[in-house]
DNA sequence: GCAAATCAATGACTTGGATCAAATACAGGC
DNA sequence: GCCTGTATTTGATCCAAGTCATTGATTTGC
């Protein structure tokens, strides 16, 4: 049982908030506003592929778990980014509140019909699309040839943008980390404390990381 | 400069190979056929994102090259497939030819004029953008936590899927293999070698592989 | 057909990150 | 504020994959 099932669609979006998948009109009232608890599925593998989200607040793990236990994250969703898309009928990956979010929850077929109608929907539909084939492009980029400081420097500078440029809240644990950067707690942090005595990161709290060289940073990443 | 630039867009497809990029009448005559030689570049980083393609026949390996020249291969396009997307005007990954390829280009803008006004070649789009995501996503849940014996078996399992299931021929070299999974061409070719030992693969041929024992395949790579 | 070049396989050794094991730091409940 | 459980850091060791070196197998050009 997933979260948003439990909560379902009792009460459709009617006002407009920064919340529409879009800013056609018909879009604004196709959306159930849903609140997830941190650390519940929004959706899990196997299920049924009938609804994509967009994220208004807080922060969403796709993630996948293999036959061992072992879990990797796939992507972080943060406000504004729309998740859950699939080309058949059923989920390949799990998603899952990293702290309490607030998404809008639309149909997949409430969308699609609408998309027939009208290229702006459809337009809007194809480009969030893209921007999740992006993120996971990069992502593959980032896991395939680089060290466990390279990694995680280029995770601190993408996260970056999610918020003020110098310093930034980390909403995940290092376990969260680790499983999106294919790498163990212990190295994680081995690597923000080796960033901290080169003096390119502070870690003023146990989430909070100051960026004091960003282009140092930006080098280590490339 | 580019392949297809060079070759240019002189003959246009007026034939309706299984070329087209959907059925759609319109789409018939909105490409041009080009051969890319072996080795040669399609689009490189930095180019305008101008054109798709889509892939009669041969190979193309879509990647990234570092700063410090160690090579990323996000994925290899087969026979009906088609690569080339972006969100913005500018590549960000390379294209070449893993061996002498057919390919259909397609010029961006004609593409999204007829998807505005043709919804069917709108939907084709989003079908095709989509499978590159779903390609991305598997890529990054193999790079990032499996061992080079799994991840060699799982890349024997997709390509699989693109040929006879039991006997397959590989396009590529073994550097490109160790490019698109994250290891060595020593790694490859260890883990090629250690399957042959355990009787789950024989290698008859420099790049042929005979699968003998897919089960076994299938669960190393889950 | 031979020489040269490229590609692949294998062995010896090194190393970066994993694993195992404590020691701290923090957060929530009382 | 104190206690308890969880998250994080740090240290010691191990191992899978990387690196370096060599040999063998194919291909290409002459």
């Amino acid at each position: 049982m997933t979260a948003h099932l439990a909560i379902n669609e009792t009460h459709a979006v009617r006002t407009n908030l920064l919340a529409a998948l879009d800013s056609a009109e018909p879009m604004r009232t196709a959306g159930s506003v849903i609140h997830v608890p941190e650390g519940q599925s929004v959706f899990e593998e196997g299920d049924s592929a009938d609804t994509i989200y967009k994220v208004i607040s807080g922060v969403v793990r796709v993630c996948r778990f293999l036959n061992d236990g072992r879990r990797q994250i796939e992507s972080f969703q943060v406000a504004g980014e729309v998740f859950g898309f699939e080309l058949g009928q059923e989920r390949h990956l799990s998603a899952e509140a990293v702290d309490d979010c607030t998404l809008i929850a639309y149909r997949r077929r409430n969308v699609e019909a609408l998309a027939q109608k009208d290229a702006s929907v459809s337009r809007n539909l194809y480009c969030y699309a893209m921007e999740n084939l992006r993120q996971a492009q990069a992502h593959s980029l980032l896991l395939g040839r680089r060290g466990a400081v390279e990694k995680v420097a280029a995770f601190l500078l993408a996260w970056a943008r999610n918020g003020s440029v110098k310093l930034i809240h980390l909403a995940m644990t290092r376990q969260d980390i680790a499983d999106y950067l294919g790498l163990t707690i212990e190295s994680v942090s081995r690597s923000l404390s080796q960033m901290e005595r080169d003096g390119l990161i502070c870690l003023p709290g146990i989430r909070d990381v100051r960026l004091n060289n960003m282009a140092a940073l930006a080098d280590l990443a490339t």
